[in-house]
DNA sequence: GCTTGAGCTCAAGTTAGGTTTAGAAATTAC
DNA sequence: GTAATTTCTAAACCTAACTTGAGCTCAAGC
């Protein structure tokens, strides 16, 4: 048992990422490692707890300062408890329902779309800006915006709007 | 009606994205207009639709890539019918489900971590580095996997395994 | 006590998915 | 016919999330 605390290799062991992914992670604020004499970092045990979560968070999607502000519930100060990591699980449990939900959204809405086989603005639900645009981050604006003439089939049978 | 074929600034209002992007698009594959006399793209009607389907499947989650594979389903020389985006539809739906079931598994995993509040091994089932890795694209490869100490609670209450 | 692996910092490189800029040429509008 | 827009290419730049490399220090093993 060399010095108190862990190193950054053994929780690179430990967790399955880089040395250089958890230096990383430091600098986003999602770890506070503290240093030795030597200038060295050194963990807590529960650090390794921290990585898994923003493993498990990563996964579902969430960007490195979504993860560090759902940690941030945690207290700072003492070793958060069982019951603190439930509370920060229920949390995450709330907005993996809702990235599910909205996923399930969009998909039903593109039901739609294989029924009619156009995807075109009359009846493809896909087409809303407002909640297509929420539903996965910052995405472009219009979706599937345009009339029955852009489908391309039998163009003569339809009079394109203004153009 | 100027010229034949529509311009990238067209398509560019009709769908909401940037031409950048559009051109971007292009290079990856995902388009492939002609050119004018003056060397200026033009594209066809159907191209909105091919564009449409680009920003809908990216709010998915899909990668270009992916994308433009999806879209190679479509026949190359004549244009698109309604049955050629309707088969490419229900093959999204598809990839679609998988997707949604996959961040489903990962939730309900997550559920057993909440209920036993200590995301551990052993009672933690988001501890399993294939199907947490195979989820949503190429992730770290451990997940979770610590033994009781890590959590951080009752040190003295358990024996660390090997440190 | 010395060697060697582990760790340090800082800068630059990487991939995805684009945007911005610059200077030139084509097209459209009047 | 001229002016204003649009489009062109190529290269540079951007963010996120890291990795890699250089040059140097620290710590562990014998």
């Amino acid at each position: 048992m060399p010095q108190p605390g862990l190193s950054i290799g053994y929780l690179a062991e430990r967790t399955g990422l880089a040395v250089s992914a958890i230096r990383y992670y430091e600098t986003q604020g999602l770890l506070t490692p503290w240093r030795n004499a030597g200038g060295q970092r050194r963990f807590e045990r529960a650090d390794i707890r921290r990585l898994s979560f923003i493993l498990i968070a990563q996964k579902f999607g969430f960007t490195l300062p979504e993860i560090r502000d759902q940690l941030a519930t945690l207290p700072g100060k003492r070793t958060p408890t069982k019951a603190d990591w439930q509370k920060l699980s229920t949390a995450f449990r709330g907005h993996l329902d809702a990235r599910i939900a909205q996923l399930e959204t969009l998909r039903d809405r593109l039901d739609g779309c294989i029924g009619c086989g156009c995807l075109s603005l009359d009846s493809c639900k896909l087409y809303n800006p407002q909640d297509a645009a929420a539903a996965l981050g910052q995405g472009p604006r219009y979706v599937m915006g345009d009339d029955a003439a852009d489908l391309g089939i039998d163009p003569g049978e339809l009079r394109a709007d203004s153009d």
